[in-house]
Order: C-alpha cells, then structure tokens, then sequence
DNA sequence: CTGTTAGCGCTTTCAG
DNA sequence: CTGAAAGCGCTAACAG
C-alpha cells in the first residue's frame, strides 16, 4: 500500500486506521487520525476491487429494473436506494436489455461482479415467466423479484395485492345500479392489465353472489383513442359509469377526453385507477387511485433478499386508497 | 484458475479461448473450442473483480441520477443503456443519495468501484452547482454533466438548448393580439423552471424589437391548484390565451381543469410545454410540447466520457416540436 | 502495537 | 502452442 510507504507505518495500520478498526487492533489513537489526514490529504480511495476480490464478498446487491421510464419504478427506486444504505449494502442498478440476448448478458456480468444477491423488478417485456425463472435458477446469489409478475412464480418476490386493490377500488365506487363497470386498457396485452382485469371480474363475480344483481364488466381498449359515443352507449341514464383504468396514466387519459366532452366526475362517471402516484394529488377530487406500498417493498425486498433462504417467500403487501370522489 | 486443472490445460489457455484470443495466442481451435463448452457446463463465470484489479480499468461507467422518478430521465436511462452496450462499456447506475453527506458517500463509493468515467445526470436539489462541479473536481476520471443545470457550469456537459425550444414554442403559437404568454409553474422555484421562464422573457422582448410592440408575459404559480378566474381575467376577448407549462406535467394539469371548465383548446387557449414525453401523443392535438433529443444526448455523453480530454466540452442539443394546434 | 506472509482470481510476459 | 512466474491492491493470521 502506498500510502503505508509514504507515512512510514505498516499496511496494516493503515487498513485497520481506515476501517475503524483501530480498538481491535489496539492501534494508537493518535496514529490512526494522522492515518486518516493523511489519506483525506492524498486524496487516498480504497479500492473496493480488491477489497472485495479477497472477502469474497461484494456488499452489494444488483437490480434489474424492466423499465426505466416507468414512474412506479422510478419511485421504488428511490426508496431502494435509502434501504440499501440503510441495510449497509450498495446497489448497482441496471436496465434489463431490449432482447433476451442483451438481458443474459446483463444478468451475466451482475453475476461475474459478484454481487451478493439480485433484485429484479418486473418482467421485461420480452421475456417469459418461464424463461426468467429458469435464468434465475443458474444463479449462486440469492434472487428477489419485486412486481405482480411473480405473484405465482414460486420464487422469492415482493408483490402488490391487486386483488386487494380492485377490491378496494370497487368498494369507493357507487354501488347498485345497472351501468356497468369499465375497465380501460391503454395496452390490453401488458401483464398488470390482464391480471387486473381478471381480479375485477372475480370480484363482481363475489359482488353478484352477495347481491344477487348482475354487474356487468366491460373492458374497453383506449389505445387508439377515446370515442366518447362508446362511453356514452354504456351509461345507463341518471347513473355514474363506473371507470377503472389499467393504470394512472389511463385513467388520466380518460378523464381529459371526458371532461373535454362535456361529462362531469361524480354525475356522469366515477374514476378509479392503479398506484396512487403522487401527481395525482394535484388533480383534484375527480380521480382516485390505489397507492402501491412502494417504500415498505423496497425494505422487504432488501431484506429478504439479505436473509437466510428459508426465510425467502412470496410476500403481498396491500395498497392505500388515495383521494375520494 | 480452477478451470484450467479440471481440463488438465493451462490457465493461460483458458484464458486465451474464453476471451477470443485464441488466434494471437496462436491456441487450437479445438481445443478451445473444447475449454468453452466445458466453461458453459461448469456454468463457469469469469471474476470481474480480478480482472479489472489486474488491467486497471474496469471498463464502467458509473451514472448519477439525480431523481429516478422523473419519467424524462427514466427514458435518457433506457437510451443510456443501449449506446454503453453499443460501445461496449458497462453502466453502473445510482441514485444521486438524499442529503449532501449521501451524496458525498455515493459518488465516493462510485470512484472507490475504479469507475472509468462518470456521468450526472441533473443537479441535485440540495446541492448547490459550486459545490458539484468542486465535487467533480476530486475525481481522477472524466465526468460529464447532462443537463440543462450545467448550461454554465464550464464542465464538460450534454444539454438540452432550452432557449431554442422556448423559440420553437413561441413560434408555434398564435402571434399578435393583446392577450398574454402565460408561463405555469408547478414548483417555482425549480432551476428548469426559473430558466425557461427567463427563456421566455427574453424571447418576448427579442419579438418586441422585431414587432414594435409589447407582448406580456405573466408567470403563474399553479401548485397549489388552478383557479379559472385567474386564466379568464388574463384573457382578452376573442384571442385566444398563450400558455406554457413549464414541463409536460404542468401543462396536462392545466389542460384538464381548462377542459374542465368549458374552455377549449384552440379556441380558447394554445397549449405548450417541454419535454414531449411520449404518452402526450396520445392525448390528441390539444398540446404541443418540445421533445428532448434523449436518444442523441445519450449516445454523446458516452462518447464524451470516452473521449480524450480536449474533445470534451459543453454541447448544446436542440429539440423537436410534437404536436400541432 | 508492528511487520511478515500468504493469498483472493485473473492477465501478461517470457522462456520453454 | 504451453507452463511458470509475477503481480494488480487489499485483508487476515500470526509471530514478533
């Protein structure tokens, strides 16, 4: 060590010095501080390196994230980010490639940087359940996945209810009546607007046995854009359509072209959607939205991903209802 | 190397085949041939950490977010990705920490990993761009800001030239008549929107010189929600409003409670705003926004990092007008 | 308290 | 074409 040479001590003083590790060591108070301002002074960086190369161990968990540009992500993220500093552990966070090949090759080099175990947030468009699980199988670290993807994957992995959230969501809405409920997709083939749409229809279903009434469930693709003669075939005169978009962003969609059309929320439609995030507090009544727990994944999902393999299972955490109409 | 004794060969000619080499090391094709396939059984994997100890160089680049939640960073990310990929480098990618003391920590901890380069992505809030680029000075690899935060910084940087996107706005909009630009602000006392307001300032008195007469500008502070009264005493009878959210979020809140309220785009109000995040196609021709040129900054900014010092500097990219009224 | 020693897993050099 | 040897920067064990 180079440092060592340059102050005259051992390389040892010096690694203890730096590490806090001086009682252990029964190191001379005064000799680590002049350790330390000598390093602070040469501008000394440890090199973690190798550090790590002899510990064999790295501190360090890779993430996997599907989609950058996903705003719940984006959030859940954030919140990795302070439990991993929490927990002591760093994160190397990386996008999951645009083909299969690519996602190999990103699982393959967080693997060759040893890290000591992988979040991977949802599943990348491209690739089947199957086919992930089986790539998580080749790993030696522990593999958590966070997102409604894995809720019947078998595998370790932190999940929002979206049974619970639907549930929710039809709850706040009026009930009775024999306007339907409308599911909207922006993009009906993606994974979370399928499921979701499987949890609503299971959920009247148990509506109907209670009430004996048959509720009927639509689904309406908006991908192409909102025609308001659609929604205005579906409403039953003097009662709210009951909406629920896939997600926030159509939801929002749903509301400009209503609006704009001359319906009002709370008369002419009631609005519901998925994940509560924070921006929707700046529009007002008219919408409402299931809040994924995004800050208490992150902390299981750290921690599990740090604890012993019997304690790895699935976990479901339940949303918040934000805002009423 | 554990490998080479399995095979009964040597560690340098496993070396050699599981890197390509074989033709410089003049190895035998089957044999290598006969290394690699035993390598995948093994479900061998190379240490990283050795490697890069050894050469020096670790052929990483770390990236610095300064908030993963904003959905236009979250794209740059994804575009990110595929040019370190093109260019054979490896990001490792990390939240910009909470508090100047984290982000001390993080870009430590970045330095501490060998790192090749470093790109920032936008400033932190809490951290003034004094003490950034005096951050940046501490490093002994190259750094590059990407930005509009680091349009006057003297680093090297990628930004986006706000200044020519307010022209593009401002010409896209109706001229003439007496009715105000109006700039919304959802947080006013960001950097981004404080510098595109000046933008627009500055652009209105250009046009004034040009024109001979006095266009006003007005800034609103809209976060604490829209009132209606405020839009309709701006507004001069017959012509319509010109407003500009000063990112796309704020010119959607807008757009919804304008809509809301009975007044319709085009007649009524132009709407315009920065950023052009995709899903503002779907909402029809009511907005129009200036897209940020993600895709070209981020193939830069990896070039930049990669470059030699002289090649890099301050490089202003302009973006391009989505939408029409 | 300090110094020495022996590696962590890999690449490179150079002599076979 | 192969094998031996040196060493990247650090830590841990142990003998001074």
């Amino acid at each position: 060590m180079e440092l060592a040479r340059r102050l005259g001590v051992s390389q040892t003083a010096v690694s203890a010095a730096l590490r806090g590790r001086e009682r252990q060591l029964r190191l001379d108070a005064a000799l680590a501080g002049r350790i330390r301002r000598e390093a602070v002074r040469l501008g000394y960086r440890p090199n973690v390196l190798a550090r790590s190369l002899l510990r064999r161990r790295t501190d360090t968990l890779g993430v996997v994230v599907s989609d950058f540009s996903d705003p719940t992500f984006g959030i859940l993220l954030n919140h990795l980010e302070s439990a991993a500093f929490a927990a002591r552990q760093e994160l190397i966070v990386t996008g999951c490639g645009a083909s299969a090949a690519e996602t190999d090759a990103v699982w393959e080099r967080l693997l060759r940087r040893r890290v000591d175990g992988v979040l991977w947030i949802d599943r990348p468009v491209h690739l089947g359940l199957g086919r992930l699980i089986r790539l998580w199988g080749t790993a030696s670290v522990p593999v958590v996945g966070i997102g409604t993807a894995f809720r019947a994957a078998g595998a370790p992995a932190v999940v929002f209810d979206s049974e619970d959230a639907v549930g929710q969501l039809v709850a706040a809405m009026p009930r009775g009546g024999r306007s339907p409920y409308v599911f909207l997709q922006e993009n009906p083939g993606a994974e979370f607007s399928r499921w979701r749409l499987d949890c609503l229809r299971r959920r009247l279903d148990v509506g109907d046995a209670l009430s004996s009434r048959r509720a009927r469930c639509v689904a309406m693709n908006i991908a192409a854009g909102i025609k308001i003669e659609r929604f205005a075939r579906l409403r039953v005169a003097g009662e709210p359509l009951r909406l629920l978009g896939d997600q926030d962003f159509t939801g929002l969609r749903a509301l400009v072209a209503l609006e704009a059309a001359g319906w009002h929320a709370g008369r002419d439609f009631a609005l519901g959607s998925f994940d509560g995030l924070s921006w929707l507090r700046n529009l007002g009544a008219a919408f409402f939205s299931v809040e994924q727990p995004l800050e208490e994944m992150a902390r299981r999902a750290i921690a599990m991903a740090l604890s012993p393999p019997a304690a790895r299972r699935i976990e479901m955490l339940r949303g918040r209802l934000l805002g009423r109409m």
